[in-house]
DNA sequence: ATTGGTGCAAAGCTTTTGCAGTAGC
DNA sequence: GCTACTGCAAAAGCTTTGCACCAAT
């Protein structure tokens, strides 16, 4: 329905890839981004403004085909109903970082600490699941928005 | 632009609020739900199937005011476009639970740990930002899509 | 020459908004 | 009686899809 659920896995190689000017595009922004997340349209604004711009489906179209090949993690940020992306695949050395989700503000943080990598890995043996912390998103209240919340009482 | 940004804080009074037909089917239904996550099309199912029908738009309105007051929290989760609204308020016991949320088929499983618990009040301190544990969601693989994905080897 | 990829426009979905009528308080 | 609330329909916003043309292999 959605070509979110992929019957392909990682590098099935029943369907030919072809090399071409937009995906060229595409892949050199979301690798420029160093592994921090961009949304559909802001990925748009992006290479509209260095005067390579692709069309929208086109760009949904790749980021669909790189989540298969698991190149792209595809987030819902919460803020706004619109998804972000981030590149994944070799070059992207960013990986060790994951996203603090503020309910008040809305404002995504991005946090990195070895710790919740060795928890994570504690949990994995209790859930028989197995959980990518750095697709993980944790919901909360910043500390702007606590400050806020207590000079306000 | 969208609501999500409230300028009320939970108990405002400067706005008054009226009991009626629709809040109340929709707050019963919510708290039947026993703290699990539904979304505003099976809300709506629910409501229909019961004989006592609301307009999608006044439960989206009544679950935006439900939201702003804390007693409702929303996700997004991930498999298709919608999100999922969970009752928090008082009669609502089943708050010990958080999300796992499988990248392959998409689905949502509920687990229960106190030992994470203790692990985001640590992370607490490490972050300057006050992680609600009930409110985050953890991407990873399900135990039957890692099952599938070695068979497939 | 195949057939995957592209861009455009249209359609699809979920959610929000405008408005006139209704019903709590 | 005031005004919050409701339902309907329309609009908005993000994403997907159909289609004809283009271009990589």
């Amino acid at each position: 329905m959605n070509g979110y659920k992929s019957e392909k896995g990682v590098g099935d190689a029943t369907v030919t890839r072809r090399n071409t000017r937009a995906k060229t595009l595409i892949l050199k922004c979301l690798k420029s981004l160093g592994g921090k997340h961009i949304t559909a349209e802001e990925l748009s604004e992006m290479l509209k403004s260095e005067n390579t711009p692709v069309a929208k489906s086109t760009l949904y179209r790749f980021l669909a085909q790189l989540e298969q090949d698991g190149l792209v993690k595809k987030y819902f940020s919460g803020e706004n109903a619109s998804c972000c992306y981030r590149f994944v695949g070799e070059g992207s050395e960013c990986n060790e970082h994951f996203h603090l989700l503020c309910r008040q503000c809305g404002e995504i943080t991005h946090f990195e600490n070895p710790m919740l990598e060795q928890m994570m890995k504690k949990l994995d043996g209790a859930t028989d699941f197995s959980i990518d912390i750095h697709d993980s998103q944790f919901y909360g209240t910043c500390k702007t928005c606590m400050r806020k919340a207590k000079s306000e009482k």
